[in-house]
DNA sequence: ACTGGATCATTGAAAAAGTCAACGATTGAA
DNA sequence: TTCAATCGTTGACTTTTTCAATGATCCAGT
């Protein structure tokens, strides 16, 4: 574990390729962060950096997240919601609503704008994806999603 | 993806179930972030975080990384390395040694200390890793490392 | 109906992490 | 020998993370 979001993405083959490579976390993190730079890099075409883009998501689902909602489901502090929020509410992507039986909540929608620069950037990331496991059969590619689901929700 | 690492992890079974959680980068990142608290709050007891264990561990490894490579390999900026290995050294846990073949470079070595500390946190960090992924059996969790490592490495 | 404790979004401040450019020392190649 | 490149290091700067506090609102118990 323990990896952060330098943009080198060298590959030091000496070390990887000991014992150490052996530790899920430290691969995981690799991944992730290898991820992260791709996704972000396709993203920042449109304006959008991870975070945002998965508010977004949460936006245009139909599920009508609330903030504490997305705090909850995206690791993130509370008032970290509130500025990705600020930020894409100010750029008429989404709305914030008042929550159907609780007044203290918003809720997250998007707006037509919203809808559209999503799929947009939906595609490029499909791509990203594509780009990551290329190395992975579909079907592995579903058998890591699978582990990844029940690693967290049994 | 676009995941934090706040403490908050509780589940958000609405979010969780629908398609959101498909995304093969959301899963990773929250899987990484749940695993991240887990792995912390065990390294506390060391005055470790997971960064600072990462460089312990290798520089335990017996593979005399440099500080390069170990920026490479952990994804951080060279100038993060040093603050890290500051720390480490003040404490006794590691030692900086001159490159074998060029004095430019820097190997990380760690102490008897620092071995003995390395020993004590893996032996908790082997505890954090059966209790996060105890929904998957060991043949899963390999299944996992696996695809990983393909992954990132072909 | 009323009160007390809890939760929600929000603000603001403080700490940690990440990014970037520059420097001296050293290397390797022209 | 010279010149560009690399290594570790420093320092400045921005972003992210973390945390406590606040007003509005909800809810359980009376």
């Amino acid at each position: 574990m323990s990896i952060g979001h330098s943009v080198e993405a060298a590959d030091t083959p000496r070390l990887a390729a000991s014992a150490i490579a052996d530790d899920i976390g430290l691969l995981l993190a690799k991944v992730r962060a290898a991820g992260s730079v791709l996704n972000n890099r396709a993203l920042a075409d449109f304006g959008l950096r991870e975070r945002s883009y998965s508010v977004l998501r949460l936006a245009c689902s139909g599920l009508e997240p609330t903030q504490r909602e997305l705090a909850d489901f995206l690791s993130l502090d509370p008032s970290q919601i509130v500025a990705l929020i600020d930020e894409l509410e100010g750029r008429g992507l989404v709305a914030r609503e008042q929550g159907r039986t609780d007044r203290r909540q918003k809720i997250v929608l998007a707006t037509r704008a919203g809808e559209r620069l999503h799929a947009q950037a939906e595609a490029a990331l499909k791509a990203c994806e594509s780009e990551q496991f290329a190395a992975l059969s579909s079907a592995e590619v579903n058998s890591l999603r699978a582990l990844l689901q029940r690693t967290l929700w049994g």
